[in-house]
DNA sequence: CCGAAACCTGAGTCAAGGTTCATGTTGAGG
DNA sequence: CCTCAACATGAACCTTGACTCAGGTTTCGG
């Protein structure tokens, strides 16, 4: 009757509240990102934050309410790094190689990050579903738009969303993650130059 | 000192074993395939092969055993349900379209050993990455070949491996499990279009 | 047929770890 | 300063579910 939330509004009011929440966070991104969904501990990520165990609900109504919490977070962390790397590129495909050599970079940078948002699939798919949704919606405007100016061929913009963004994150997953024998800009040329003439011989 | 395996054979030695393995080893596709790693049970595999829980460990050492043996299975069969669909094409472009249709067409009809597979990233990453290389060599064998014949333009056989995978699992999840609001063939033709040319304007 | 190996059974064991709670402590507004 | 809501603490609770084991039953070669 009385709560802003559906049921309890743990949003901190104060503001050591909100740096116990801040350090929970971060610890439960080590913690989760390092041992993944199934073998974090709630005791790992309040002993990584220094705070008691009791604490944590404080904050959180459960492990899997914390993990939404990230993946959410680290769904706009990643859409806005690619976006902020992109965002003055003079042209569609110039957009592409930037976006693939940043999207590589944070993989390489952060590679927990990534394995949060993967995981997601199994342990929350709706959030999970959401990141990419989003992130095919904001592909699928560029590639509309794109194809207004006549930079680009025609064809339909939500599949090759998929089929844009299925490569950027196995591309991510083998060059910037299990191994990193070519650097993201080179993955990006090579890639780009693919994306853009095609398999056919001319 | 005396046992074929490095610790424990566990492999059946009779009809009857034989016929409880596979019972086991259905089931536990079912499970995992339904409820996840994380939340299936023992019990729940037994109980659907109709079996008691002391005779899974006759099979298996531990559940991560299991679903390590269900991921090695569940690669091969969607690799060789692939390579059949696609044994006698012509060339390379139409072997990639009836590939990724069978591919497509291969996820609709069996959503958890899809889901199977791709868990094993977060359960058993050597066999996910072994299922991948394996892929990629299969894949980058065949590139190198129709290049050589001159069906494909010159480029980085192994980059184009992870590039086409990468779009066909997501191709896989997006149209042949979340939404099935196009035909496998249709996206196969779609896509085959887009790795031909590419999204230069021509 | 017989005996041993293979296989089956399910109640019981056990550790792990998520969640609760009763009891402090802190700090900002009055 | 004083007070109360916000926040902190960690021992204890309790469910869950993987795994064991002691005691059968079935199969099959000889």
């Amino acid at each position: 009757m009385t709560e802003g939330q559906a049921i309890a509004d743990k949003t901190p009011r104060t503001e050591r509240g909100r740096r116990t929440l801040r350090k929970l966070l971060e610890a439960a991104a080590q913690e989760f990102g390092t041992r993944g969904y199934h073998d974090a501990a709630i005791t790992g990520i309040t002993a990584r934050a220094g705070v008691a165990l009791g604490s944590f609900y404080t904050y959180f109504e459960s492990k899997e309410a914390v993990f939404r919490a990230l993946v959410k977070d680290m769904s706009h962390a990643v859409r806005s790094h690619v976006a902020e790397a992109v965002k003055d590129a003079p042209d569609r495909l110039t957009a592409e190689r930037t976006g693939l050599a940043a999207f590589i970079a944070f993989t390489r940078k952060h590679p927990e990050l990534y394995r949060i948002i993967e995981e997601a699939q199994f342990v929350a798919e709706d959030v999970y579903r959401q990141h990419y949704l989003t992130f095919v919606d904001g592909y699928r405007r560029n590639l509309s738009a794109a194809r207004g100016r006549g930079e680009i061929s025609e064809g339909p913009d939500e599949l090759r969303a998929w089929m844009l963004i299925g490569m950027s994150v196995f591309l991510g997953m083998r060059y910037g993650i299990w191994e990193q024998d070519l650097s993201p800009d080179e993955v990006a040329d090579e890639t780009i130059r693919f994306i853009s003439e095609g398999l056919a011989v001319r």
